[in-house]
RNA sequence: UCCCCGGUAGCUCAGUUGGUAGAGCGGGUGACUGUUAAUCACUAGGUCGGCGGUUCGAGCCCGUCCCGGGGAG
């Protein structure tokens, strides 16, 4: 892997990475992939879109088809038909997100299987493994994923085992081809958040990640955790803030510095109806639409707004139609992807301010009452 | 004409020995941040077919009428 800064503009910066399987322009995002599928998108669906390069969960494939299957494939790429670029995560996610059934130790974590029940063991070692064996482009260390809130103690004790697992990991990997990245964590502390990101730079890195927020602390404490991450990384590697965000939480980020994000809101909220637009959010399924004839966004070029009425779609949502749930994930993948192209266009003309005062603005208009 | 069932929320139905009504679905609204999510949460709707009666108190008991389903003739 590659990464050149084409331009930059304040702490933001637009750039591209460079994979044997393709390019990948930053600011980027990846659409989440948990299972080896974006749910309900085809490969060719995600590039009509513009998704470049997307997510797939160690965890979960591993559990389910298991290795044995991916390696008959020779890898997810194949296995799911996507030739571009992805990146895995380590299933340090699911250790926080499936918590009540964990055991921690120093060697690994130990949990239980959400397919069978069955104990299933994660170490930094075979996460490393894994994560090859799905022949990923990225892939990331096994971290724990501090709770919130946490005290100091709590959180410092948290980031130094992600620490001491991180140097596992990137022993683990070798000289492997992949890229690995390493992963900031230490709650909402910013001494920790210090002390990690030094550490992982000095440990080394193809990319660093920022973990362990948006997990319910404020809107100001996130930025300024985040800010204090990324002002101890190396300018010259890619820098990712895992499962962020909204559009919002996109465009703050953006402004302070990162290249890469991942999140499961624009596929799970098209699922649930929350359609995202420039001028803010469209629930479908409110009685309003039912004789709209508009598009979702009559500016949006995406397929379902070419073709397709705030009326039928809510229909669709409505009666349970699987069509309801592809077309409106079409449209959120396509905005997310056409904001991500904006930031990138307004960085290079260095009017990132300007272009972000804007997007807050036509965000501040009512998407429900304006076409 | 007689006999037997049934009539409770928009729909399908629960409602114990009489103590002024509930569920599921549907409707409305809101959540969702490295996916255990086509998920979850909240909420609005009822003169319990009508009219009388018994009772401190009736969706439950009695009388009568109306409506629906089945049976007999």
């Amino acid at each position: 892997m590659q990464y050149k800064i084409y331009a930059t503009d304040g702490n933001a910066r637009t750039g591209s990475l460079t994979f044997a399987r393709g390019n990948v322009d930053t600011p980027a995002f990846m659409p989440v992939g948990t299972y080896g599928t974006v749910k309900a998108m085809t490969p060719e669906e995600l590039q009509a879109v513009g998704v470049q390069i997307i997510l797939g969960n160690t965890f979960h494939l591993m559990l389910r088809p298991g290795m044995e299957v991916i390696r008959q494939h020779q890898g997810l790429h194949n296995f799911m038909q996507w030739q571009g670029p992805i990146l895995t995560d380590s299933g340090g996610y699911q250790v926080f997100s499936l918590a009540a059934m964990r055991k921690m130790t120093e060697k690994g974590v130990s949990f239980r299987s959400p397919v069978d029940g069955a104990e299933v063991f994660l170490s930094p070692e075979l996460a490393i493994e894994i994560q090859q064996q799905l022949d990923a482009d990225v892939i990331m260390v096994l971290d724990e994923c501090t709770e919130y809130p946490a005290t100091h103690t709590q959180a410092q004790t948290s980031m130094q085992l992600s620490l001491r697992w991180a140097k596992r990991c990137k022993n683990a990997h070798g000289s492997h081809k992949s890229a690995l990245f390493g992963i900031v964590q230490g709650g909402t502390y910013a001494d920790l958040r210090k002390h990690c990101a030094t550490e992982l730079v000095n440990i080394g890195f193809d990319g660093y990640a920022i973990g362990g927020l948006s997990f319910g602390e404020e809107a100001r404490e996130r930025e300024t955790m985040l800010e204090k991450s990324l002002q101890y990384l190396p300018q010259e590697k890619p820098r990712y803030l895992m499962g962020v965000g909204k559009p919002e939480d996109i465009v703050e980020a953006v402004q302070r510095g990162v290249d890469m994000f991942d999140c499961v809101i624009p596929t799970r909220n098209a699922r649930t109806g929350f359609l995202y637009t420039r001028y803010g959010l469209l629930r479908i399924r409110n009685s309003r639409y039912r004789d709209d004839m508009r598009p979702i966004d009559e500016s949006c070029a995406c397929y379902t707004c070419k073709r397709y009425s705030r009326s039928y779609l809510r229909h669709l949502d409505k009666c349970g139609e699987i069509l309801g749930v592809r077309l409106n994930t079409i449209h959120n993948l396509h905005y997310y992807q056409a904001l991500m192209s904006e930031l990138r266009q307004a960085i290079s003309n260095c009017r990132l301010d300007e272009y972000t005062r804007e997007f807050y603005c036509l965000q501040s208009h009512n998407a429900e009452t304006v076409a």
